[in-house]
DNA sequence: CTATAAATAGGACATACGTCCTAATTTGTC
DNA sequence: GACAAATTAGGACGTATGTCCTATTTATAG
């Protein structure tokens, strides 16, 4: 219980300091001072700071596909579910204003390092892929499903990358509206395929 | 001239190492190693890293704004010019898919370090807001120039993001030639409002 | 050619950091 | 309540890094 207790403290605390200070800017120091607990105490549930960034990156995959199983509602379109994710742009408005996307920033900083968990930092992308291409496939858009993830996943990326740069605008809110005005499109093109078929 | 040269040759060096590693993680050993000097030549001619930083930057600026200006040849239009900024991705991709935009990974990087050089690294983004806003104000779209200006950038940061995080695709020629017909929308709009305006 | 300044080299130093080790304390079990 | 295991504390160690200092070499000027 206990132990649990202080293994997660620690990665939640790791994990709110890499997305606040890099990965490499934080230092054992500024984890065990967050948790209050001494660096012996850290050493004995993480051998080496690349296992916490592990133990992060793992946590931050449960995370977000709790979010997205969330989303998998009962009644829920698909299109409802894409409005989520874009709506992550609004809902983490004041954190990607400071901080940038977790997602994005994380993998940038360990494509620079050349760090083995780039991969698994790489995997975070994946699984919004993945996600976004199935609601893009369930929207009527099976040849395409995987290009417009990858647009909507570029387009969330470079709004939070310059919400950061310009925190102090209206711009956030009108990307966001574009991104949903954008995905209409492709809503309406998936019904009337799906018309098409019912005929 | 050799005083110039060596200190250059620094920056230059200190330029790429900072793009490729990052600047945190660029040590002081490794832009003496790369450029062939010893440390204490090396703090003869720079005080503390963060001088560096700020001549590296300096210098980015620099030759951003010649890049600028080299677009603005005789007979020129404001659509090619704006071309010319979306296909900074596919000239850059191959150092794009390895390491990102050079400008949002910096100010990312500085963001988290909650560095004193953040702001200098903004005014680049600044300077291709400016100018962007500058093209689209020529092109007819006074009222939202500033806006597309945003949009384009970020556009552009999300595409270099995610191709950082995907590198083996076609996707990034498939986004740049989707913001080109994205842009073409606006040459157009800008032509029909010149047409009323002959009229 | 000489004297003065610029430039370079390389070692010294303090600090911070990741890592390891051992002792103390707490927890769980019979 | 006693004993073993789990957990915590805190210091020790080596290394890397930014910074500084001094001696040596190279360039410049009169």
């Amino acid at each position: 219980m206990s132990k649990l207790a202080t293994r997660e403290k620690i990665v939640e605390a790791a994990d709110a300091l890499f997305y606040e200070q890099g990965y490499e800017h934080t230092s054992f120091a500024d984890i065990a001072k967050t948790v209050a607990i001494s660096r012996g105490n850290f050493y004995y549930h993480f051998k080496s700071k690349d296992e916490i960034l592990d133990a992060v990156i793992d946590v931050r995959l449960a995370n977000t596909q709790l979010m997205l199983d969330g989303w998998e509602v009962e009644g829920s379109s698909p299109a409802e579910r894409i409005r989520n994710f874009i709506y992550i742009l609004k809902t983490n408005q004041d954190k990607i204003k400071r901080y940038g996307c977790p997602v994005g920033t994380l993998f940038s900083e360990l494509a620079k390092l050349n760090h083995s968990a780039q991969e698994d930092s790489r995997s975070i992308f994946s699984l919004f892929r993945s996600w976004l291409t199935q609601q893009f496939t369930l929207l009527g858009c099976e040849e395409e499903a995987d290009e417009l993830a990858m647009h909507l996943l570029a387009r969330s990326q470079g709004v939070a990358t310059m919400a950061n740069a310009f925190p102090d605008e209206a711009f956030l809110d009108q990307e966001v509206a574009q991104m949903c005005a954008w995905l209409e499109i492709y809503v309406a093109r998936g019904k009337s395929k799906q018309a098409k078929r019912q005929t």
